[in-house]
DNA sequence: TTTTGAGTTGTTCGA
DNA sequence: GTCGAACAACTCAAA
């Protein structure tokens, strides 16, 4: 009995031993680093936590300085605010809540692993430089630390560092690029936790959502509200009103500013409130009706704008200088033209060129927060070729005005635009305001809807006030220098001098 | 290895 | 009024 004793007591206390730690182990909860996925559906580090089995503690953190030199714009604060103020609703219904921080990522999350037992962080992977940076030295510090530390991919149907050409290098040409992601296998989305969260015992201490100071304290986020709903519910039923309403036609009507003919999706990507795959999937299910895919040429387009999006991630990730400087070295010694107290750039940005289309674009970006595609591009082109002022005033504007403002498609679209990028437009494509008006806006409603001193103007003198006779003019209640701005400049020489100066830098040498 | 054709979004000019 | 050509240089990928 002794000896049985002996032999049977050990194990006894080996096992109470085991049984503590799998219990503390088995109740030590995983932390989720919520960052630009902010939805439950299709978030592969949150089904990750929850498939783990053990408590999961949602956690978002405020951290400015990590985000190298592109902290959120104002633009997308509001929106930030309302969407962590939707998932944190969301988590709610299912026994959970989100735990926000600030300060500094690795920092907070160290605490926030101590305050909750933790011994494990998930989270989806960014690809911006200085992220990159920033989360890597975090995860091997973590590892370092004995903590479990892993991150997925929520955010791209192809990751940058996954995606090459047969010499083994980036790709610079978009249809290559996206002809070779064709090939790839895409991932089926997964859908949100369909139970409560396992949640914590004791939850930790959380900032206050309105603490963050998101919000502006002057209201020039008034017409936001109407025109978005930040937050996975919102950006589903985008999703699903799109391909059912506008997706069919996108090829012609994504180029009319007036008409609902884009998808909108931009900031909901942005902040990953749907994600690629969702969208590929979306696209897919039309297709199952159609027995094809894409199951139209619109769907098709649309699919390859998606591609864009991914290319830009690309580009980013290849070439992390671009957001500053441009990707063909020729162009950094640029003429770009003098501005003396800022006035055209302030012209510019305040919609008081004088050309209607450009002005329109300019007032829809300040009062929503987005801008149409053909706009964005239009006003991009009248930066950088009319006024030649550098594209990177172009590109910081936009990150503090867009809700969409994303560093990887600001960066591709600028540059691009200013014909110092990949696959970039030609240095002799010069969009002209008034054709592009007559062209894509042809009755002019985008223009009235955004330049309200023109609305009583005929269609046919709307996008070119200063031509129209001077009874038009008054019969429309228009005084040109007073009600609106005569053109800043001339369309046929600005024209000239930037074919001058982009033919001249353009070439090589 | 070298060559070749093609490449998101346009405009202007001259026949 | 319509239509095609011209407007660089460079990268990619197929041949």
């Amino acid at each position: 009995m002794v000896a049985r004793g002996n032999f049977r007591a050990p194990r006894l206390q080996i096992s109470r031993a085991l049984l503590c730690w799998a219990h503390r182990m088995s109740s030590a909860p995983t932390l989720v680093w919520f960052r630009q996925d902010l939805r439950l559906a299709d978030n592969p580090a949150l089904k990750a936590a929850v498939d783990r089995g053990r408590p999961v503690v949602p956690v978002y953190i405020h951290d400015d300085d990590g985000e190298g030199d592109w902290p959120a714009g104002g633009a997308t604060r509001w929106w930030l605010h309302h969407s962590l103020k939707s998932l944190d609703a969301d988590l709610r219904k299912l026994g959970s809540r989100l735990v926000i921080a600030t300060g500094e990522s690795g920092t907070e999350l160290t605490r926030l692993l101590s305050a909750t037992g933790a011994d494990a962080v998930y989270w989806n992977r960014r690809y911006e430089p200085a992220i990159i940076t920033r989360d890597k030295a975090i995860k091997s510090a973590l590892q370092a630390d004995g903590f479990e530390a892993k991150s997925f991919n929520s955010a791209l149907l192809f990751e940058p560092h996954t995606v090459q050409n047969k010499q083994g290098n980036p790709f610079q040409v978009f249809t290559p690029f996206w002809k070779h992601c064709l090939t790839l296998p895409v991932a089926e989305p997964t859908p949100a936790p369909k139970n409560a969260l396992p949640a914590p015992s004791d939850w930790p201490a959380s900032v206050e959502l309105d603490s963050l100071k998101f919000l502006p304290t002057i209201p020039w986020d008034r017409d936001f509200y109407d025109a978005w709903q930040p937050g996975e519910a919102g950006a589903l039923a985008r999703l699903k009103e799109f391909a059912r309403e506008a997706m069919a036609d996108y090829a012609d009507e994504r180029n009319l500013p007036a008409k609902p003919g884009t998808s909108r999706l931009s900031p909901h990507l942005h902040f990953g409130e749907v994600g690629p795959r969702q969208i590929w999937a979306a696209v897919k299910s039309v297709g199952a009706s159609a027995g094809t895919f894409p199951p139209s040429n619109g769907a098709r387009v649309f699919l390859s704008e998606v591609g864009w999006r991914e290319f830009a991630h690309h580009l980013l990730f290849h070439f992390p200088k671009t957001p500053t400087e441009p990707l063909r070295d020729t162009f950094a010694d640029f003429p770009w033209a003098d501005d003396p107290g800022g006035a055209r750039l302030r012209a510019w940005q305040r919609g008081q060129t004088g050309y209607p289309i450009v002005d329109a674009g300019m007032r829809e970006l300040w009062a929503t927060g987005w801008m149409h595609n053909r706009v964005r591009m239009n006003v991009g082109s009248f930066l950088v070729k009319h006024l030649r002022l550098n594209w990177t005033h172009g590109a910081a504007w936009f990150w503090d005005t867009l809700v969409d403002a994303d560093l990887a498609q600001n960066t591709l679209g600028w540059q691009w635009t200013a014909g110092c990028g990949a696959d970039a437009a030609p240095y002799f494509r010069v969009f002209n305001p008034m054709l592009q008006g007559a062209k894509f806006d042809p009755d002019g409603d985008y223009v009235r809807r955004w330049v309200p001193e023109l609305a009583k103007l005929p269609a046919e003198h709307i996008q070119v006030p200063w031509e129209a006779p001077a009874e038009v003019l008054e019969r429309a209640g228009v005084k040109l220098g007073e009600t609106y701005p005569k053109p800043i400049v001339d369309h046929a020489k600005a024209r000239e001098a930037a074919l001058a100066a982009f033919k001249q830098v353009g070439k090589d040498g």
